[in-house]
DNA sequence: CCGTGGATGTGAACGCCATCCACATTGATG
DNA sequence: CATCAATGTGGATGGCGTTCACATCCACGG
């Protein structure tokens, strides 16, 4: 491992200047968001110039994307932590807190750290690469473009499991992760941005506790 | 009027800058979506020197800003027409049918304009003016900063109209337009960029409705 | 053990951007 | 008619993303 070299003697090559870079970007964008991640300043951090980038990433979207999936991963992880639901409940009860988990934890995560969150979904945008190669399954040298983001897959679980346990009719479920969905994302989004930008933290939990339980008795 | 001295003989004054630039950055908006708005682009399109936008702008934000306000308002306008209600139908029904519109007229535009819806909220974001100044009320020279958006406004009343006409239960009216919101514009943004980004347009018709349908059920 | 080629990083450029400054021009007002 | 505030100019500064020719290095094959 020559990170303790890399460090010290500064050689011609970094080592793992791609995870470096995202690690930096992801530093920026948590107190900027994607506006404030800059490719020169990233390199700037990782001791490296600004073309050396271009070495591991065909442009600062693809930059940003790198950076989107790992802050989904975290965000997944957050969720999880919320959608711990107590033991003795019976099944039922345990599939309609894992939803319930899953919504609130995603908002919390906004509420948290809201530079990561509005960085999260970035990848989906335009300038990206799904219009660079018009193709629809992969985009480009990265693995996935599309794949299904985690914190996405947490919500399908959590409906397929409130289907299995009789909670939610199964003639109900299709589509309903797209309901649920909506209404959560926009839930973070107005606390975020939208009217309610600012409101007291007892307000913003109140509205996000209320949009998650209409939601989840309206999809019924 | 001198508008149209302006256009031939090329006055030292515009005339009318603060609106051309403002109409120029629209066009921009509406292909570009907030990014796609450059202040230096503007000025050219208006005939004019980059230095002069700062006679009427604070920052190339406060553009924005004007111009998300503006989109705010066509928008809203686009949702009213959604919102025509048969004659015939009941009073309940007519404010049902109204609440529907205002979800869905808000989810059309944003499919017809992507640009611009992206751009219409773009001044809640924090580069603005909140950060600037500190103030809650009055941000800058513009009137207001935080006046409730037209949008929202047309949700409030659809939904006091709902209580009004018993398809409402007062006692669950309030927070209901937060609610309702995060579904919708949630769903808007699902569609745009998020999951089912570039779905079949039936596919998406049927999502928006489903998430309008479902969130009316769920906030009575 | 050497040398060579592909991967990685450098340096310098290009054109774009937002923003600021001192100065020029204008039209309205007293 | 003089003057002054409003408005537009020209030029400069510093930042950005991106590109290209070139430098350096490591690993692999002879």
């Amino acid at each position: 491992m020559p990170t303790q070299a890399a460090r010290t003697s500064r050689p011609y090559h970094h080592g793992d200047l791609r995870v470096a870079l995202v690690e930096a970007a992801l530093e920026m964008a948590r107190t900027g968001g994607p506006s404030g991640v800059s490719l020169r300043e990233a390199t700037r951090r990782a001791g490296v110039t600004p073309s050396a980038a271009y070495r591991h990433f065909r442009s600062r979207s693809h930059l940003l994307q790198a950076v989107a999936r790992e802050i989904q991963e975290r965000m997944a992880a957050r969720m999880r932590q919320r959608m711990r639901a107590p033991r003795e409940a019976d099944a039922r009860d345990r599939a309609r807190q894992r939803l319930r988990g899953v919504g609130l934890g995603y908002i919390a995560f906004a509420l948290e750290e809201p530079g990561w969150f509005e960085t999260a979904f970035f990848g989906y945008l335009r300038e990206g690469s799904p219009a660079a190669d018009g193709g629809v399954v992969a985009a480009d040298g990265t693995p996935d473009g599309d794949a299904v983001p985690p914190p996405f897959a947490l919500l399908v679980e959590a409906l397929d499991a409130c289907v299995e346990a009789g909670v939610l009719d199964a003639a109900r479920r299709p589509g309903a992760e797209f309901v649920c969905w909506s209404t959560v994302h926009g839930c973070a989004e107005l606390v975020l941005h939208g009217p309610l930008r600012g409101a007291a933290r007892s307000v913003v939990d109140q509205v996000a506790e209320r949009a998650v339980d209409d939601i989840i008795t309206g999809i019924r």
